[in-house]
DNA sequence: CCCTAGCGGTGCT
DNA sequence: AGCACCGCTAGGG
């Protein structure tokens, strides 16, 4: 695993590339921002290009914009429920959200809303798989790994309501 | 608002 | 094999 960062306006995140892929996409950290290292060192030629990528779908959706492209997803980490989740969740358009509950049908287990929940907490891509946009059946907010700062954030720049 | 009961995947003993 | 977590939900004060 190498890892690399992306600079934003809101902050460096950090991301780690596998031979398969993106696998793991941090949110920037609230201190320890200063140490900077030179990004891209380590990495290999592929997996430089597909930091190039990434960088530009993380400021895309940043901006609440639909990505242009992906990066390979490296989502071998999850076990296959995991998987079949945060493949549904790639499937939310931006602006667009889901309810736990309504992941859980799609997948095919529809009385496991809660650990629907606990696969969107385990989602090492948040931002890119968008477990931002799965709500609460009440469309409160519910959790979020990255802290629920982000959570809102990022859907109001999607233009969502949640109460 | 609160409380309760039922829920299922996961990780730790 | 248990068991205690939880980004849940529906129902009822």
């Amino acid at each position: 695993m190498a890892t690399a960062f992306i600079q934003t306006s809101a902050g460096r995140f950090t991301a780690h590339f596998s031979d398969r892929g993106l696998a793991r996409l941090e949110f920037p950290e609230a201190s320890g921002q200063a140490a900077c290292r030179r990004t891209g060192a380590g990495l290999t030629s592929v997996q430089r290009a597909w930091l190039r990528i990434t960088a530009r779908a993380v400021r895309r959706a940043l901006k609440g914009e639909p990505i242009a492209e992906f990066p390979p997803l490296d989502v071998s980490s999850g076990t296959e429920f995991q998987q079949r989740v945060w493949e549904e969740l790639c499937r939310i358009a931006p602006g667009h959200t889901r309810s736990y509950a309504e992941i859980a049908r799609l997948v095919g287990r529809p009385t496991a809303a809660r650990a629907v929940g606990r696969a969107c907490g385990a989602n090492p891509i948040p931002l890119l798989i968008p477990c931002h946009r799965v709500l609460a059946a009440d469309r409160r907010i519910g959790g979020f790994s990255g802290g629920l700062d982000w959570k809102r954030r990022l859907l109001e720049s999607e233009g969502v309501a949640f109460n």
